[in-house]
DNA sequence: CTGAAAGCGCTTACAG
DNA sequence: CTGAAAGCGCTTACAG
């Protein structure tokens, strides 16, 4: 790799000189700039990205936090979210470095990364990454909401408890007073918002969600959150009296469909499926259509990195932003009938 | 933010030690070692990756090189790449840097990018970049088939010509003869491979294929891939007497079938419209069902990762890797009828 | 308009 | 097992 001395030695010039023809941070003469980009096109020289992040402590690139599946598939989810946070990049002249790679516990491995700014996707309950990043004193933005901790980080989410309380008050007013709600992991910040909004739910009609009707997935229990959504609802079905349920995501739900299946029973006749977070691909491959909610992961994404720009230039106000959801309703509920 | 001095200061030691607590290359003793973290915990330190980087020659993350379209949504076919690339990385440690920052013509502007190999999505015909990272001597797969230059790099492809020999027989099979072929820029490389295999198709079959039947996407005339597919068949229908579409992706099929609507064309009767590259969301959303290429984007992005691990060991042999396809028949294409 | 030298925050051969 | 010092490839205040 030919380096700025060479460039210099060739061209007769100091490296300062090198520096300021590639950088342009002050001006040098016509024949010398001349000189200097044919030698450097000629030993095919190209400025070092690295040394210059670290002598400018800048790196153009912004950190993108997020977990993988151990499967490998990305949910549609993500990669909207990542169209929507590589949009606002590409706009401002940055790049986006996607690290998938799992928290480290070993304080040893854990480095201050080469980016100007992170965007943590789903944080989990008391995650050490958001105090992590405020000591080492770089900008963040969580998409999800974060746990409440000494700092409260800036954050991007959907409105979790309204938009659960708007799906429950759908159901109940099919006529759905007992509904099984397949929530998310317990660690995951969002369950505790959208139990909260289907509690309000409830409340609001003058009726009470009682506690066994809320289940939480379980990493260590389930191969998949297909299986999740199958196997609760297989375990559950005798003993609840149910007759709809909520599913977290459209994954969860594809299970339940397939337990009430296997249960015999009649859908959405019999039982109500819905599912938060609607992938529209999947939500109409599935019969009967998915009932489900649009989360717009790519708007999430791009205000993310807006968001994120804007407090990397210290031009930001607010503590969060919030981006709609949508009810979808396709046919997986109906109203409700005694069992 | 505090570096590796402070903290030598701090715990009374060299910098060399602290360096060799974090990275373990040498032995460093227990008293020692425990001393140093606990002060490098109170004091927040975490070791600057950049600098790391730069002293080591190795970042420990691989770049990805990928267009993104002018209104930022991002092609199904590149987040499955993404996802599969991403997926391999994970696996090795590595991390991933998405740049979608258009190609500088300015040398002034092309750095040395902060990453140990590059993939390199969709090149051009004659792409300086190729050559560029040559020079820089680093590592690059191309994902899709590189122009033929002074140093062909390696790259991970689907066979194109197959694909479209038997894209052409199938369609010649139901009996069409003459065939319209929106093809993709004569910029991509991949655009000739396919025009040859569907002039294969038509030789093997004793017929052959009239060069007018054949349109290139450009850039400056269509805004989008879609309307690249309308105009195309709007303006050509009447003088030329096609009685199928083959589209270069699902996109621009889907611009043809409205206008083919607009011509008040029966579907598929009248028209039969196929397409490369298999979104099967939008092939499925689509009336009639779009027969088309199913490409395995996933796995290619895999295949690359994975291939530029082997040449960045150097442990790899093969110049290239070629991924299957499968035509995925739906109800896009019938037998021909005479206009 | 140009140069010599210190500094960015690490690693590592060399010496002990 | 530990330290002093040079080096990775840039930038920039200072001096001219």
């Amino acid at each position: 790799m030919v380096n700025i001395s060479d460039v210099a030695r060739a061209a007769n010039v100091s490296k300062a000189t090198v520096s300021n023809v590639f950088s342009k941070k002050r001006p040098i003469g016509p024949e010398v700039t001349e000189r200097v980009l044919a030698i450097a096109k000629e030993l095919g020289y190209y400025p070092n990205h690295v040394a210059v992040s670290l002598s400018l402590k800048k790196t153009m690139v912004i950190g993108l936090k997020m977990p993988i599946s151990s499967d490998g598939e990305m949910p549609v989810f993500n990669t909207k979210m990542i169209s929507g946070v590589m949009q606002e990049c590409s706009k401002r002249g940055y790049r986006l470095l996607i690290d998938t790679l799992p928290e480290q516990d070993d304080p040893t491995k854990s480095t201050a990364d080469p980016v100007d700014g992170v965007i943590l996707l789903n944080p989990r309950a008391n995650d050490v990454r958001v105090e992590r990043y405020s000591q080492m004193n770089i900008p963040l933005v969580v998409v999800g909401k974060p746990n409440e901790q000494k700092y409260t980080p800036y954050y991007v989410d959907n409105d979790n408890m309204l938009m659960m309380e708007q799906l429950g008050k759908y159901l109940i007013s099919l006529g759905h007073k007992s509904i099984l709600f397949l929530n998310s992991s317990k660690e995951m910040t969002v369950s505790q918002d959208r139990m909260e909004g289907l509690n309000e739910a409830f409340r609001h009609e003058g009726l009470s969600f009682e506690q066994e009707y809320e289940l939480h997935y379980e990493r260590a229990k389930f191969r998949t959150l297909s299986e999740y959504g199958y196997r609760s609802v297989l375990d559950t079905f005798e003993q609840l009296d149910y007759t709809a349920v909520i599913a977290d995501t459209d994954y969860v739900a594809i299970g339940a469909i397939r337990a009430a299946r296997e249960l015999g029973l009649k859908l959405p006749e019999q039982l109500s499926i819905v599912a938060l977070n609607n992938d529209s691909t999947l939500a109409q491959e599935v019969t009967p259509g998915l009932t489900s909610v649009e989360l717009y992961p790519d708007r999430l994404g791009r205000q993310a990195a807006a968001f994120l720009f804007d407090i990397m230039e210290r031009v930001s106000s607010k503590p969060k932003m919030i981006i709609d959801s949508k009810l979808i309703i396709r046919e997986s509920a109906a109203r409700a009938q005694p069992k």
